[in-house]
DNA sequence: TAGGTTTCCTAGGAACATTAGGCAAACGAT
DNA sequence: ATCGTTTGCCTAATGTTCCTAGGAAACCTA
Protein backbone atom coordinates (compact mmCIF):
# COMPACT_ATOMS: atom_id res chain seq x y z
CA UNK A 1 0.00 0.00 0.00
CA UNK A 2 1.43 3.46 -0.98
CA UNK A 3 2.28 5.64 1.86
CA UNK A 4 0.58 8.65 2.67
CA UNK A 5 3.60 10.77 3.57
CA UNK A 6 2.33 12.00 6.63
CA UNK A 7 4.69 14.63 8.99
CA UNK A 8 4.00 16.46 11.79
CA UNK A 9 4.20 19.67 9.55
CA UNK A 10 1.71 18.31 6.58
CA UNK A 11 -0.35 17.66 9.32
CA UNK A 12 -0.32 20.58 10.99
CA UNK A 13 -0.87 22.80 8.27
CA UNK A 14 -3.67 20.61 7.12
CA UNK A 15 -5.18 20.58 10.38
CA UNK A 16 -5.19 24.73 10.37
CA UNK A 17 -6.51 24.93 7.10
CA UNK A 18 -9.45 22.40 8.31
CA UNK A 19 -9.87 24.92 10.95
CA UNK A 20 -10.18 27.73 8.92
CA UNK A 21 -12.61 25.47 7.06
CA UNK A 22 -14.88 23.81 9.51
CA UNK A 23 -13.69 26.04 12.82
CA UNK A 24 -10.88 25.55 15.38
CA UNK A 25 -13.47 23.52 17.61
CA UNK A 26 -14.23 20.46 14.94
CA UNK A 27 -10.50 19.89 14.41
CA UNK A 28 -10.62 16.38 15.34
CA UNK A 29 -7.89 13.65 14.73
CA UNK A 30 -10.47 11.69 12.90
CA UNK A 31 -11.28 14.64 10.63
CA UNK A 32 -8.29 14.81 9.73
CA UNK A 33 -7.17 11.18 9.22
CA UNK A 34 -10.54 11.35 6.92
CA UNK A 35 -8.59 14.33 4.83
CA UNK A 36 -5.41 12.43 4.38
CA UNK A 37 -7.30 9.03 3.52
CA UNK A 38 -5.87 7.18 6.76
CA UNK A 39 -7.00 5.42 9.55
CA UNK A 40 -7.09 7.66 12.74
CA UNK A 41 -4.04 5.55 14.94
CA UNK A 42 -2.00 6.72 12.06
CA UNK A 43 -1.72 9.92 13.01
CA UNK A 44 -0.30 9.12 16.28
CA UNK A 45 3.21 8.07 15.24
CA UNK A 46 2.91 11.83 14.28
CA UNK A 47 1.52 13.92 16.89
CA UNK A 48 1.27 13.04 20.45
CA UNK A 49 -2.58 12.97 20.65
CA UNK A 50 -5.40 15.76 19.90
CA UNK A 51 -4.13 18.76 22.05
CA UNK A 52 -0.63 18.18 20.64
CA UNK A 53 -2.00 18.47 17.52
CA UNK A 54 -3.91 21.64 18.35
CA UNK A 55 -1.23 23.13 19.94
CA UNK A 56 0.83 22.92 17.09
CA UNK A 57 -1.88 24.61 15.26
CA UNK A 58 -1.64 27.56 17.51
CA UNK A 59 2.22 27.71 17.82
CA UNK A 60 1.81 27.70 13.74
CA UNK A 61 -0.53 30.66 13.67
CA UNK A 62 1.04 32.41 16.01
CA UNK A 63 4.41 32.38 13.59
CA UNK A 64 2.20 32.98 10.71
CA UNK A 65 0.58 36.30 12.44
CA UNK A 66 4.17 37.68 13.46
CA UNK A 67 5.04 37.11 10.05
CA UNK A 68 2.82 39.38 8.78
CA UNK A 69 2.87 41.48 11.65
CA UNK A 70 6.76 42.24 10.71
CA UNK A 71 5.87 42.95 7.14
CA UNK A 72 3.45 45.19 7.91
CA UNK A 73 5.42 47.12 10.15
CA UNK A 74 8.81 46.80 7.74
CA UNK A 75 9.42 50.72 7.25
CA UNK A 76 7.28 52.49 9.03
CA UNK A 77 6.63 54.21 12.19
CA UNK A 78 5.01 56.38 14.58
CA UNK A 79 0.86 56.07 13.99
CA UNK A 80 2.19 54.65 10.69
CA UNK A 81 3.26 51.65 12.65
CA UNK A 82 0.57 51.24 14.64
CA UNK A 83 -2.21 51.32 11.53
CA UNK A 84 -0.27 49.09 9.61
CA UNK A 85 0.81 46.65 12.74
CA UNK A 86 -3.44 46.82 13.58
CA UNK A 87 -4.50 46.33 10.59
CA UNK A 88 -2.49 43.26 9.71
CA UNK A 89 -3.49 41.46 13.26
CA UNK A 90 -6.90 42.30 12.18
CA UNK A 91 -7.16 40.67 8.48
CA UNK A 92 -5.39 37.61 9.74
CA UNK A 93 -8.18 36.97 12.15
CA UNK A 94 -10.50 37.31 9.41
CA UNK A 95 -9.42 35.53 6.78
CA UNK A 96 -8.07 32.85 8.93
CA UNK A 97 -10.73 32.14 11.51
CA UNK A 98 -9.47 28.82 12.35
CA UNK A 99 -6.11 29.52 13.06
CA UNK A 100 -6.88 32.76 14.59
CA UNK A 101 -9.06 31.22 17.57
CA UNK A 102 -5.89 28.43 17.82
CA UNK A 103 -3.97 31.32 18.54
CA UNK A 104 -5.57 32.56 21.58
CA UNK A 105 -6.01 28.81 22.91
CA UNK A 106 -4.11 28.40 26.37
CA UNK A 107 -0.62 26.75 25.77
CA UNK A 108 1.51 25.82 28.35
CA UNK A 109 4.41 27.81 29.59
CA UNK A 110 6.83 25.66 28.30
CA UNK A 111 5.07 25.67 24.36
CA UNK A 112 4.28 29.44 24.86
CA UNK A 113 8.11 29.95 25.06
CA UNK A 114 8.45 28.05 22.03
CA UNK A 115 6.24 30.29 20.22
CA UNK A 116 6.80 33.51 18.40
CA UNK A 117 4.44 35.30 21.68
CA UNK A 118 7.69 36.93 22.33
CA UNK A 119 8.23 38.22 18.91
CA UNK A 120 4.90 40.02 19.15
CA UNK A 121 5.84 41.78 22.51
CA UNK A 122 9.29 42.60 20.61
CA UNK A 123 6.92 44.57 17.67
CA UNK A 124 4.43 45.95 20.04
CA UNK A 125 7.55 47.55 21.48
CA UNK A 126 9.55 48.73 18.14
CA UNK A 127 6.18 50.84 17.48
CA UNK A 128 6.42 52.14 21.05
CA UNK A 129 9.40 53.89 19.77
CA UNK A 130 7.62 56.40 17.77
CA UNK A 131 5.80 57.43 20.83
CA UNK A 132 7.80 59.15 24.15
CA UNK A 133 7.40 56.22 26.54
CA UNK A 134 9.64 54.86 29.45
CA UNK A 135 9.29 51.95 31.59
CA UNK A 136 6.96 50.53 33.13
CA UNK A 137 4.67 52.80 31.28
CA UNK A 138 5.94 50.75 27.95
CA UNK A 139 4.97 47.68 29.19
CA UNK A 140 1.70 49.00 30.30
CA UNK A 141 1.16 50.40 27.13
CA UNK A 142 2.05 47.10 25.20
CA UNK A 143 -0.30 45.15 27.31
CA UNK A 144 -2.70 47.72 26.30
CA UNK A 145 -2.55 47.67 22.52
CA UNK A 146 -2.49 43.52 22.42
CA UNK A 147 -5.50 43.77 24.48
CA UNK A 148 -7.18 46.24 22.24
CA UNK A 149 -6.62 44.22 19.35
CA UNK A 150 -7.12 40.87 20.37
CA UNK A 151 -10.33 42.67 22.18
CA UNK A 152 -12.00 44.01 19.52
CA UNK A 153 -11.35 41.21 16.77
CA UNK A 154 -12.74 38.72 19.52
CA UNK A 155 -15.73 40.83 19.75
CA UNK A 156 -16.09 41.48 16.10
CA UNK A 157 -15.83 37.68 15.10
CA UNK A 158 -18.39 36.76 18.06
CA UNK A 159 -20.87 39.11 16.01
CA UNK A 160 -20.67 41.31 19.87
CA UNK A 161 -21.28 44.62 16.88
CA UNK A 162 -23.78 43.53 15.28
CA UNK A 163 -26.67 44.78 16.77
CA UNK A 164 -25.97 47.73 18.05
CA UNK A 165 -28.12 51.43 17.92
CA UNK A 166 -27.33 53.27 15.88
CA UNK A 167 -25.65 51.29 13.67
CA UNK A 168 -22.61 51.54 13.14
CA UNK A 169 -19.60 49.86 10.92
CA UNK A 170 -17.25 48.35 12.39
CA UNK A 171 -14.43 49.42 9.88
CA UNK A 172 -15.11 53.00 10.90
CA UNK A 173 -15.10 51.97 14.54
CA UNK A 174 -11.93 50.38 14.26
CA UNK A 175 -10.33 53.10 12.05
CA UNK A 176 -11.39 55.93 14.93
CA UNK A 177 -9.67 52.96 17.54
CA UNK A 178 -6.12 53.30 15.93
CA UNK A 179 -6.61 57.04 16.18
CA UNK A 180 -7.68 57.07 19.22
CA UNK A 181 -4.87 55.05 20.62
CA UNK A 182 -2.47 56.98 19.12
CA UNK A 183 -3.71 60.42 20.39
CA UNK A 184 -3.49 58.05 24.41
CA UNK A 185 0.20 56.95 23.07
CA UNK A 186 0.98 60.55 22.65
CA UNK A 187 -0.46 61.84 25.71
CA UNK A 188 0.21 58.87 28.25
CA UNK A 189 -0.57 59.70 31.70
CA UNK A 190 2.13 60.78 34.17
CA UNK A 191 1.97 58.31 37.28
CA UNK B 1 -36.91 5.16 42.56
CA UNK B 2 -36.46 8.77 43.89
CA UNK B 3 -36.43 11.57 41.32
CA UNK B 4 -33.40 13.36 40.90
CA UNK B 5 -35.20 16.96 40.53
CA UNK B 6 -33.80 18.28 37.52
CA UNK B 7 -34.98 21.24 35.67
CA UNK B 8 -32.91 23.25 33.01
CA UNK B 9 -32.65 25.79 35.43
CA UNK B 10 -30.78 23.64 37.87
CA UNK B 11 -28.52 22.09 35.15
CA UNK B 12 -26.93 24.91 33.82
CA UNK B 13 -26.55 25.98 37.70
CA UNK B 14 -24.09 22.79 38.15
CA UNK B 15 -22.94 22.90 34.78
CA UNK B 16 -21.67 26.40 35.56
CA UNK B 17 -19.80 25.29 38.55
CA UNK B 18 -18.46 21.94 36.93
CA UNK B 19 -17.32 24.86 34.62
CA UNK B 20 -15.67 27.11 36.92
CA UNK B 21 -14.52 23.76 38.51
CA UNK B 22 -12.74 22.17 35.89
CA UNK B 23 -12.75 24.26 32.61
CA UNK B 24 -15.86 25.30 29.96
CA UNK B 25 -14.46 22.83 27.57
CA UNK B 26 -14.83 19.89 29.71
CA UNK B 27 -18.38 20.66 30.57
CA UNK B 28 -19.78 17.67 29.21
CA UNK B 29 -23.12 15.70 29.28
CA UNK B 30 -21.83 13.00 30.88
CA UNK B 31 -19.97 14.75 33.83
CA UNK B 32 -23.24 16.83 34.74
CA UNK B 33 -25.09 13.21 34.84
CA UNK B 34 -22.71 11.90 36.93
CA UNK B 35 -23.07 15.21 39.14
CA UNK B 36 -26.32 14.22 39.83
CA UNK B 37 -25.97 10.33 39.48
CA UNK B 38 -28.16 10.10 36.90
CA UNK B 39 -27.91 8.01 32.99
CA UNK B 40 -26.73 10.57 30.51
CA UNK B 41 -30.30 10.07 28.79
CA UNK B 42 -31.84 11.80 31.57
CA UNK B 43 -30.66 14.87 30.58
CA UNK B 44 -32.42 15.20 27.43
CA UNK B 45 -35.72 15.88 28.40
CA UNK B 46 -34.11 19.10 30.26
CA UNK B 47 -31.78 20.52 27.51
CA UNK B 48 -32.03 19.79 23.64
CA UNK B 49 -28.03 18.87 23.29
CA UNK B 50 -25.01 19.74 24.67
CA UNK B 51 -24.41 22.65 22.17
CA UNK B 52 -27.80 24.15 24.25
CA UNK B 53 -26.05 23.09 27.51
CA UNK B 54 -23.39 25.51 26.73
CA UNK B 55 -25.30 28.17 25.19
CA UNK B 56 -27.44 28.20 28.61
CA UNK B 57 -24.17 28.38 30.97
CA UNK B 58 -23.13 31.53 28.35
CA UNK B 59 -26.41 33.17 29.01
CA UNK B 60 -26.46 32.78 32.99
CA UNK B 61 -23.12 34.00 32.79
CA UNK B 62 -23.22 37.29 30.74
CA UNK B 63 -26.62 37.85 32.99
CA UNK B 64 -24.86 37.54 36.12
CA UNK B 65 -21.49 39.45 34.69
CA UNK B 66 -23.84 42.30 33.84
CA UNK B 67 -25.81 42.30 37.67
CA UNK B 68 -22.44 42.67 39.11
CA UNK B 69 -21.60 45.73 36.78
CA UNK B 70 -24.64 47.52 37.93
CA UNK B 71 -24.21 46.90 41.06
CA UNK B 72 -20.51 48.36 40.92
CA UNK B 73 -21.81 50.84 38.65
CA UNK B 74 -24.56 51.95 41.46
CA UNK B 75 -23.84 55.57 42.48
CA UNK B 76 -20.91 56.07 40.92
CA UNK B 77 -20.12 58.38 37.70
CA UNK B 78 -17.01 59.27 35.81
CA UNK B 79 -14.03 57.80 36.54
CA UNK B 80 -14.68 55.90 39.55
CA UNK B 81 -17.43 54.35 37.43
CA UNK B 82 -15.36 53.79 34.89
CA UNK B 83 -12.82 51.67 37.43
CA UNK B 84 -15.48 50.03 39.23
CA UNK B 85 -17.23 48.64 36.34
CA UNK B 86 -13.76 47.13 34.79
CA UNK B 87 -12.90 45.63 38.31
CA UNK B 88 -16.39 43.62 38.26
CA UNK B 89 -15.35 42.63 34.98
CA UNK B 90 -11.86 41.74 35.68
CA UNK B 91 -12.90 40.07 38.72
CA UNK B 92 -15.83 38.24 37.68
CA UNK B 93 -13.31 36.35 35.09
CA UNK B 94 -10.39 35.09 37.67
CA UNK B 95 -13.35 34.23 40.24
CA UNK B 96 -15.59 32.14 37.83
CA UNK B 97 -12.95 31.27 35.23
CA UNK B 98 -15.20 28.80 33.52
CA UNK B 99 -18.32 30.57 33.55
CA UNK B 100 -16.31 33.82 31.64
CA UNK B 101 -15.22 31.22 29.30
CA UNK B 102 -18.56 30.17 28.29
CA UNK B 103 -19.27 34.11 27.99
CA UNK B 104 -17.18 34.17 25.16
CA UNK B 105 -18.88 31.09 23.35
CA UNK B 106 -19.83 32.19 19.74
CA UNK B 107 -23.83 32.39 20.65
CA UNK B 108 -26.26 31.90 17.73
CA UNK B 109 -27.57 35.70 17.16
CA UNK B 110 -31.08 34.51 18.26
CA UNK B 111 -29.34 33.03 21.68
CA UNK B 112 -27.95 36.94 22.03
CA UNK B 113 -30.61 38.66 21.74
CA UNK B 114 -32.27 37.14 24.39
CA UNK B 115 -29.18 37.70 26.54
CA UNK B 116 -27.79 40.16 28.35
CA UNK B 117 -25.54 41.80 26.40
CA UNK B 118 -27.80 44.98 25.62
CA UNK B 119 -27.59 45.78 29.67
CA UNK B 120 -23.62 45.58 28.81
CA UNK B 121 -23.76 47.83 26.07
CA UNK B 122 -26.43 50.01 28.07
CA UNK B 123 -24.27 50.01 30.87
CA UNK B 124 -21.27 50.73 29.20
CA UNK B 125 -22.89 53.58 27.70
CA UNK B 126 -23.71 55.03 31.18
CA UNK B 127 -20.49 55.09 31.85
CA UNK B 128 -20.05 57.20 29.04
CA UNK B 129 -22.17 60.18 30.47
CA UNK B 130 -19.42 60.93 32.75
CA UNK B 131 -17.10 62.17 29.54
CA UNK B 132 -18.46 64.68 26.82
CA UNK B 133 -18.63 62.44 23.62
CA UNK B 134 -21.77 62.38 21.03
CA UNK B 135 -22.32 59.92 18.12
CA UNK B 136 -20.59 58.14 16.51
CA UNK B 137 -17.69 58.64 18.72
CA UNK B 138 -19.70 57.00 21.80
CA UNK B 139 -20.57 54.18 20.27
CA UNK B 140 -16.88 53.84 19.23
CA UNK B 141 -15.90 54.69 22.62
CA UNK B 142 -18.11 51.82 23.66
CA UNK B 143 -16.60 48.95 21.53
CA UNK B 144 -13.26 50.25 22.23
CA UNK B 145 -13.41 49.77 26.22
CA UNK B 146 -15.40 46.39 25.57
CA UNK B 147 -12.33 45.28 23.98
CA UNK B 148 -9.65 46.40 26.33
CA UNK B 149 -11.52 45.16 29.01
CA UNK B 150 -12.20 41.37 27.37
CA UNK B 151 -8.93 41.63 25.80
CA UNK B 152 -6.94 42.38 28.80
CA UNK B 153 -8.89 39.74 31.09
CA UNK B 154 -8.54 36.98 28.32
CA UNK B 155 -4.70 37.79 27.22
CA UNK B 156 -3.97 37.78 31.24
CA UNK B 157 -5.82 34.75 31.72
CA UNK B 158 -4.10 32.47 28.96
CA UNK B 159 -0.89 33.97 30.61
CA UNK B 160 -0.25 36.49 27.91
CA UNK B 161 1.75 38.98 30.43
CA UNK B 162 3.52 36.29 32.49
CA UNK B 163 6.88 36.26 31.15
CA UNK B 164 7.69 39.58 30.38
CA UNK B 165 11.02 42.10 30.62
CA UNK B 166 11.15 43.44 33.02
CA UNK B 167 8.62 41.85 34.76
CA UNK B 168 5.59 43.91 35.53
CA UNK B 169 2.45 43.25 37.96
CA UNK B 170 -1.04 42.52 35.96
CA UNK B 171 -2.59 44.83 38.78
CA UNK B 172 -0.22 47.83 38.28
CA UNK B 173 -0.64 47.35 34.28
CA UNK B 174 -4.47 46.85 34.93
CA UNK B 175 -4.59 50.71 37.22
CA UNK B 176 -2.32 52.30 34.48
CA UNK B 177 -4.80 51.04 31.72
CA UNK B 178 -7.81 52.44 33.57
CA UNK B 179 -6.16 55.92 33.99
CA UNK B 180 -5.10 55.92 30.62
CA UNK B 181 -8.56 55.39 29.12
CA UNK B 182 -10.17 57.95 31.17
CA UNK B 183 -7.28 60.47 29.76
CA UNK B 184 -8.33 58.80 26.45
CA UNK B 185 -11.96 59.37 26.77
CA UNK B 186 -11.35 62.99 28.19
CA UNK B 187 -9.14 64.11 25.13
CA UNK B 188 -11.34 62.25 22.34
CA UNK B 189 -9.44 62.92 19.24
CA UNK B 190 -12.33 65.43 16.79
CA UNK B 191 -12.92 63.57 13.74
C1' DT C 1 19.24 -8.46 -1.40
C1' DA C 2 18.87 -9.02 3.71
C1' DG C 3 18.11 -6.50 7.89
C1' DG C 4 16.40 -2.89 10.22
C1' DT C 5 13.43 1.02 10.65
C1' DT C 6 9.51 3.50 9.73
C1' DT C 7 4.81 3.96 8.32
C1' DC C 8 0.53 2.67 8.22
C1' DC C 9 -2.71 -1.03 9.32
C1' DT C 10 -6.17 -3.99 12.17
C1' DA C 11 -8.30 -4.68 16.46
C1' DG C 12 -10.24 -3.13 20.36
C1' DG C 13 -11.50 -0.35 24.50
C1' DA C 14 -13.14 3.88 26.85
C1' DA C 15 -15.66 8.27 26.98
C1' DC C 16 -19.09 11.14 25.03
C1' DA C 17 -23.55 12.50 22.36
C1' DT C 18 -27.84 11.16 21.13
C1' DT C 19 -32.31 8.59 20.04
C1' DA C 20 -36.18 5.33 20.98
C1' DG C 21 -39.07 3.27 23.87
C1' DG C 22 -40.52 1.62 28.76
C1' DC C 23 -41.96 1.78 33.58
C1' DA C 24 -42.93 4.02 37.67
C1' DA C 25 -43.63 8.16 40.30
C1' DA C 26 -46.18 12.36 40.79
C1' DC C 27 -50.31 14.86 40.00
C1' DG C 28 -55.02 16.19 39.01
C1' DA C 29 -59.75 15.05 38.96
C1' DT C 30 -63.24 12.59 40.42
C1' DA D 1 -58.72 6.77 47.76
C1' DT D 2 -58.24 5.51 42.85
C1' DC D 3 -57.78 6.20 38.14
C1' DG D 4 -55.85 8.08 34.27
C1' DT D 5 -52.42 11.22 32.57
C1' DT D 6 -48.30 13.40 32.47
C1' DT D 7 -43.67 13.55 33.47
C1' DG D 8 -39.04 11.93 34.81
C1' DC D 9 -35.68 8.87 34.74
C1' DC D 10 -34.51 4.38 33.08
C1' DT D 11 -32.49 0.63 29.72
C1' DA D 12 -30.81 -0.28 25.35
C1' DA D 13 -28.55 0.75 21.32
C1' DT D 14 -25.87 3.44 17.73
C1' DG D 15 -22.35 6.49 16.07
C1' DT D 16 -18.22 9.36 16.87
C1' DT D 17 -13.97 10.41 18.75
C1' DC D 18 -9.60 9.42 21.21
C1' DC D 19 -6.17 6.38 22.02
C1' DT D 20 -3.11 1.91 22.78
C1' DA D 21 -1.04 -2.44 21.37
C1' DG D 22 0.80 -5.14 18.19
C1' DG D 23 1.37 -6.68 13.08
C1' DA D 24 2.67 -6.24 8.14
C1' DA D 25 4.31 -4.00 4.37
C1' DA D 26 7.03 -0.27 2.40
C1' DC D 27 11.37 2.07 2.45
C1' DC D 28 16.37 2.59 3.43
C1' DT D 29 20.98 1.00 4.03
C1' DA D 30 24.77 -1.91 4.01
Amino acid sequence: MARAGLTPERLTVAAADLADEVGFENVTVSALARRFGVKDASLYSHIRNAHDLRSRVAVLALAELADRAASALAGRAGRDALVAFAGAYRDYAKRHPGRYAAAQMELDLETLARSAAARHSEMTRAILRGYDLSEPDETDAVRLLHSTFHGFVSLERAGGFAHTTPPRDADATWSRTLEALDTLLKNWPPP
